[in-house]
DNA sequence: AACCCGGGGCG
DNA sequence: CGCCCAGGGTT
């Protein structure tokens, strides 16, 4: 079944956007700025890697100050290959999707090993190492090769479907969006896709649309009709179910708490979590890990991608026995732990710093 | 193709 | 509170 074309049939007007980002560039960590580029200085695949898995769902903001820690703590890809992957999930703890990490390891150690510490060149190739996507890959080989491949991200969805006033969800029609960027792709590509984004990021944003400073102008369908906030269009979404369990924090007399890993699997894996019960739609009786006073105090809400999860925190003085394959940890150690934050907002009703 | 996987910031 | 974000892996 062919999918209708898009109703634009105007190529974007790469010199524009080249124009306007020769002036506009935001001024990124990670990034070559389009003078410095210009100059002939490239930048380096290990921190436009570093960045992009970083970037995968999560904003810019969020972003900068991981990445300065990261870049600080392993400079280059052999630092990061040869790091503890402990380590790795404890500077990570925070910027969620934790699969992210244990693949950034596996990748920085496949590069050293399998690609002599080299990052593979083109978009194809970097697709085969873990946690670089169709994205990312293209990302990375356009900004660091100027591979002539469309980079299709979040912000370009919003941006191509304005351009086009698209009226099915993006999910429908990307491969005709990525054919149509495709054909639009400049000698720039590296700073064609950055401005592409900046774009996105600046004038073409999710709540607000400041058409009049737009390069896309005037080909862009939604801006000549006054209509860019009715897209994308958003594809019908499923309701979030709530699962509900307990959480039990344990202290010995010393004030230490009592932690443990969660399994190398599923949710939150491999990171730090406190004793609990299962997540389920009704709410148990809880099953003390062990004899004790037990106090509760009160309840954490945390809403995840696909469902809302409500935990009633229960707390315990007791004496550090019988207890296996967890470790005690200070209450002054409990900020380097690889805590996801529903467990330091179950240690916080506890009243405990984390 | 559908589903799973966090967390922060914004209005 | 709902929405959005420089998506990838699994099934």
């Amino acid at each position: 079944m062919p999918q209708l074309p898009l109703s634009n049939p105007h190529p974007i007007d790469a010199p524009a956007v080249l124009a306007w980002y020769d002036s506009h560039a935001r001024d990124l960590p990670w990034r070559v700025s389009p003078a410095d580029r210009k100059a002939g200085l490239r930048p380096d695949p290990y921190r436009v890697w570093l960045s992009e898995v970083m970037l995968q769902q999560t904003t810019v903001a969020a972003v900068k100050a991981y990445f300065l820690r990261f870049t600080g703590l392993w400079p280059r890809v052999e630092d990061l290959a040869a790091a503890p992957l402990d380590s790795v999930l404890r500077e990570w703890a925070g910027l969620g999707y934790y699969a992210r990490a244990r693949n950034l390891h596996a990748c920085a150690q496949a590069v050293v090993r399998e690609h002599g510490g080299v990052f593979p060149a083109s978009s194809a190739a970097l697709q085969s190492l873990p946690g670089i996507g169709a994205y990312t890959g293209a990302a990375i080989a356009a900004i660091c090769f100027d591979e002539p491949v469309a980079v299709l991200d979040g912000n370009l969805d919003r941006v191509l479907a304005r351009y086009h006033a698209l009226d099915v969800p993006v999910r429908e029609a990307k491969e005709q969006l990525r054919a149509a960027l495709q054909a639009s792709v400049p000698e720039r590509a590296g700073d064609f896709a950055q401005a592409m984004m900046d774009l996105g990021a600046t004038i073409c944003a999710p709540r607000s649309a400041t058409c009049l400073l737009c390069p896309l102008q005037p080909a862009c369908v939604a801006a000549r009709d006054g209509t860019p906030l009715l897209y994308p269009v958003k594809p019908e979404k499923a309701e979030k179910p709530v699962r509900k369990g307990h959480a039990f924090v344990m202290t010995d007399a010393a004030g230490d708490v009592y932690l443990q890993s969660r399994p190398p699997k599923g949710l939150l894996a491999g990171m730090t979590e406190v004793p609990g019960s299962d997540w389920s739609a009704e709410l148990g009786t809880p099953a003390y890990p062990r004899e004790a006073q037990w106090h509760h105090r009160g309840q954490v809400v945390h809403v995840f991608t696909h469902f809302r999860l409500e935990l009633e925190v229960w707390s315990a003085i007791v004496v550090p026995d019988g207890l296996d394959g967890g470790w005690w940890a200070e209450p002054e150690a409990l900020k380097g732990e690889a805590l996801p934050t529903l467990f330091r907002k179950v240690l916080a009703q506890a009243g405990l710093e984390s």
